[in-house]
Formats: C-alpha cells, sequence, structure tokens
DNA sequence: CTCTTTCCTACTATGTCAATAGGTTTTACT
DNA sequence: AGTAAAACCTATTGACATAGTAGGAAAGAG
C-alpha cells in the first residue's frame, strides 16, 4: 500500500509541473488545488527537498518549483523517497537485512522477481506520462 | 509491503505442500521446521481456515491440511486473503471507497494499471511454482 | 516594516503489526 | 475412564507508523 505521503507527493510534482513557468509556486495554492490540508504538505515538501526533487524560496513570491523539466522526473524517484522503499519485503529493503533462512528461502526468487516488475514499472514511468 | 502474515501463510503452505501425504499436520511441526513462533500461527492458520484454503482437526493425531491439490493454489489467493487485498491505494481496494476527485485523478489510471499487474503476477503464480 | 511565505520543533490521536498469555475443547489411543 | 496431543478461543500488549495538528521563527520582497 502506497501511503498519503507517496500520493500526496506525486499529486504536488503533477501540480508544479502544471504551473511551471519559472516561478515559485505557493504551497497555499497548491494546498487548495489540491484539497489537502497545507500543514500536512509543508511535511512533505519538505522531504520532497532534501530529496532534491524540488526547491523552495522564502518571503514573499516564494513557494516551490521543480529543479528539472517534468519529464525528468520518474514516479518511482519520487515514490521511493517518501516511501524509503518500494521492495515488497524487508529482506530486499534492506540491504544489510541479515536472514538466516536466506539461502533456503523458497519464496526469495518470487519476492526478487517481483521486486523487479515493481520497479521497472515506476522507473520506467515519467511524470509527464501523467498529465 | 507484504506483512508477515501474509508471508508466513505462504510458507505454511508451502510446509503443507512438502508434507502432503494425506495426514494431518501438527502446528508445532511446521513451526519448527519454519521458525516461527507457533502461537503466532495459530492465529493466522485460523484465518486460513476460515478462508477456505486449509482445514484442521483436532485432538491427537489432528493438524492441518491442505484442501486441494497443491497445484490448484495461487500465491494471489494466498496473499490477498490474509492482507486484505493486494492494491496498492484506497480507492481500488474498497470498492465502495468515495473519492470526490476520481473523476479528474491523474494518478488513478496508473494505480489500476499497476494493480492489474500485481494482480496477474500473483494470480498466475502457483504454489507449486516454488517448489 | 510589513506581509507573505518557507522552515522548524513538537505534539497527538488512531490504528496496525507482531506477537504473547492462558486457557477450553476435541479427539485418538491405552 | 484417563491421558496426552492437538486445535480452538479470548484477551492483552508493546512498539511503531500513519496522518495529521499547533504554534511560532526566519527569510525575503515590496
Amino acid at each position: 500500500m502506497i501511503s498519503t505521503k507517496g500520493r500526496y507527493a506525486l499529486r504536488v510534482m503533477l501540480d508544479l509541473a502544471q504551473n511551471n513557468d519559472g516561478n515559485y509556486v505557493p504551497l497555499k495554492d497548491i494546498a487548495e488545488r489540491q484539497e489537502i490540508s497545507k500543514k500536512y504538505l509543508e511535511i512533505i515538501v519538505k522531504e520532497m527537498v532534501a530529496g532534491g526533487l524540488i526547491v523552495g524560496a522564502s518571503g514573499k513570491g516564494g513557494g516551490y518549483k521543480l529543479l528539472r523539466k517534468p519529464e525528468e522526473y520518474t514516479v518511482g524517484e519520487i515514490l521511493e523517497l517518501m516511501e524509503g522503499t518500494l521492495s515488497p519485503v524487508a529482506c530486499l529493503a534492506d540491504k544489510d537485512f541479515d536472514c538466516s533462512r536466506r539461502k533456503e528461502c523458497l519464496t526469495l526468487p518470487m519476492w526478487k522477481e517481483f521486486d523487479e516488475i515493481v520497479h521497472n514499472y515506476f522507473y520506467n514511468k515519467k511524470l509527464t506520462d501523467l498529465l
């Protein structure tokens, strides 16, 4: 299940792509258009700035804008940043996950295959594919 | 993320498939082989019985066994029973989910497409494919 | 110097996850 | 009848994540 964080982040990115005229877009406007609590979006957008997806500017005339061209973002990188991982199981999400049953695990190959399908799907989906 | 409930259920099914000689398999044995708390497995197998995946028998010589041939189970039905849904978002998981933005939602088509990929992957994967 | 906007810390309610605890009932075997 | 093994049942718990809310501090344009 993708959480609201991931879903809202995606909608913020789409909103920014649709209002990508070079100016900063105030969060207030995004929150109103998307009907999402501005306060909650603050938390989300902060992570998006930290993650290098967008840039913020304080003060009057400030707001947020994309750092790259809309077609240069993939849905995968947005979701993965917000969700932490797209992997279906902990043993694939964590590089350091230590499972004593790893060698004999009958289900691991399936999770690996599925993980790749998910990864491929979202990383081949550009932000602009949704517009 | 697939929870332990789904993952453990799958491992119980595989264990039952590997010990499918017509006799009931005690949960104690499964718990030991799989290195999972028997107490926790009780909760899980109870749901599996209720969901029609397996059948239980009380008393000495009792335990659990498969209701169908191993090749007649799909991973999808097992996971969906335990997880409640395999859908990535609530608006697809719930038939009655009421979203006012449904018509204009830019992300819904993607979630739908992804949902189908996930569904197809797990429902085309037979339990015996993992053995 | 004021208004707008981001930025920051903290708090909270609710729910889910992953169990544990302690029994009762059912059944086969002796 | 008695006993051991097994499922079955109800309740509880600790930890964590989710989805926010609250209140203000700092930045920056006009």
